[in-house]
DNA sequence: CCTTGTAATGTAAGCGTTTACATTACTAAA
DNA sequence: TTTAGTAATGTAAACGCTTACATTACAAGG
């Protein structure tokens, strides 16, 4: 009698302790809005039935799911898995759940991706970076589902965001390099069609040549896709140029580590006949030899914030608002002075 | 009229398009089950007013999320960050979504993450390792939701998993190193006590060890957390023991890649001085200097049978059954026969 | 033209919560 | 002892889908 399909309702709960389905709801959602014996009484019936609540039934009523989704390019990356560990870690402080999904570095896909998400009852969204068309954010609104962008920060974007400036922050660090007398430049980049924080990458270290009096059409560019192999190839393509390059800039700190094998197999001293510099800052970087010169990146951070904001915003209400985080350049032993 | 509370509902399309709400969900669900007309009819409609079907709503009828939980340690460790992608990608291939749960390699949280997924709907579950209370098997059972285990396997567990013997899999490492000479051996390893990876690769040690005349409680043995430093510090322990250790075995390539730093600080060339050995073979360890010899584990494998198998289990009631992997050694720099 | 079988569609009963509103039980002031 | 006010509890109507069963439409065979 007290179950019909296996598992106990609110209902059998009710019948068992006695009391009417609105007082078990109670007990569970509003403890203080019941009298202790009834609360008492309530919870001892719910731990001998082993009731637990019917997901289905509470999201119809309440129209929530406490799940938060995130799309990223792929968690193979570690950082985007540093920053979806943390901001996992935090949701569940806040008690909310996390939903993955992921696009491979393919933009159509992510399209495709959030609608699924939407469907699945994401709450709300973390995404990555700025760029994406427009229809996605106007089908957001219509569902009334929040989205904000991490990962990339731009103070001219009208959308919120937790991130770092990324072209800042490679300006500051081609500033340094150019600094120490570096006049060649190369950069080994991700696509920048598909991806605004290489595209911002790139920009600031044009930016750093402009201020120094170099002319930015001597940036020796090529673009390449995410892998420790594609920076290998791509550092060799470079080095074939014959561009004279003192200085290879990379997107980020997988192609470094590539550029840094290939420079081996080159029989090419790091730092001495030509300076790698990454970007990052994930493990890898330490762990290369030479160690990686980067740039480091607050991942956790931004996921914690990621998460605080999007929990207060569905819990409370708060707006969302941009959130900058810094970088940090941090200087190993891959970046020397150009020799003289 | 047509909207009440902002978003279309499956009356507001049936009503639309003239059809009744079965219809609609009809042409959603079985699409074959509908007239041409009427499908085409229904799917205008549909686009027109940009319906979506609500979540809850659902699951509260079909009583599935088609969504499945996972419950790792955490993505900051590549080998379950490149697992857990590979599960969502063959996921999403199934048409079920991920949800995500981490314990930060503690125990006494996992049982609080899988009740958490539970609720929040779970179809199925992939959990890592055998090892847990008997009363969360009891849990999940009662709760119809089916749970399978991925990164060990082990013939003799009752319990379904995809995943590799880490036992053998060390044993067969440790039986060539043995075979090039070494007789003093040292583990640094994970806590056994809350792993039984770590507990299973220490055993495949000793059963190397006692297969070839030398004595197991020579093997040197040393706990300590997961990191590189944790690692580093290890290493450093390991050599002031002063046991004569010639090989070095490390629970997994983070903890080898510290060692192989702590190696570089005391100056001690490997793999002349010491051999170094990882498990897992990560990216790290073509990357660190000298590239680690490791045992390779087919991580993304383990996360592609483990979704087919779960989404089979719940798309045709195909019965979980344990899948053995196979592991391969990698033999790079840092292993070498002992000197004469 | 009727019968019969099948394909297409419709009707309406759940599914298990939450919650606005109604009711009852109590407390304390008059 | 009333009475007013508050605290505790109860009643029942959503919430938006799926699906068993009922009905209707249609085609083919007699």
């Amino acid at each position: 009698m007290r179950v019909k399909n296996g598992t106990p309702t609110l209902h059998d709960v009710a019948f068992a302790a006695n009391v009417s389905t609105a007082t078990v709801s109670r007990c569970l959602n509003f403890p203080d809005k019941v009298s202790a014996a009834t609360r008492q009484k309530v919870s001892a019936t719910i731990n001998e039935l082993g009731y637990l609540p019917n997901f289905g039934a509470k999201v119809m009523a309440t129209n929530r799911t406490n799940t938060i989704g995130a799309i990223i390019p792929t968690m193979e990356n570690a950082i985007f898995a540093r920053g979806l560990q943390a901001f996992q870690e935090e949701l569940l402080l806040h008690g909310f759940t996390l939903l993955v999904a992921s696009t491979s570095y393919r933009p159509e896909i992510e399209q495709e991706q959030i609608r699924a998400l939407v469907a699945r009852g994401a709450d709300a969204l973390l995404l990555i970076g700025h760029e994406r068309d427009p229809e996605i954010y106007r089908f957001l609104e219509n569902q009334g589902v929040a989205a904000l962008t991490a990962w990339a920060y731009n103070s001219q974007a009208e959308r919120p965001s937790v991130g770092f400036d990324n072209r800042a922050a490679m300006r500051e660090m081609a500033v340094k390099v150019i600094e120490m007398g570096h006049r060649k430049l190369a950069l080994i980049s991700a696509q920048r069609a598909t991806n605004d924080r290489a595209q911002a990458r790139h920009s600031g270290i044009l930016d750093a040549m402009a201020e120094n009096g170099l002319d930015p059409n001597d940036l020796y560019l090529l673009e390449t896709t995410y892998g420790i192999e594609e920076g290998a190839q791509a550092f060799k393509q470079v080095m074939a140029a014959n561009t004279g390059a003192t200085a290879v800039f990379c997107g980020n700190d997988v192609l470094a580590v590539g550029a840094l094998r290939s420079a081996r197999e080159l029989n090419l001293n790091v730092p001495k006949d030509v300076s790698i510099i990454g970007f990052d800052d994930i493990e890898l970087a330490q762990v290369a030899y030479p160690a990686l010169t980067t740039v480091h990146v607050p991942h956790r951070e931004m996921g914690v914030f990621a998460a605080k904001a999007l929990a207060n915003l569905i819990k409370e209400g708060t707006a969302l608002k941009s959130i900058p985080l810094k970088t940090k350049l941090v200087f190993r032993d891959t970046l020397a002075a150009v020799a003289p």
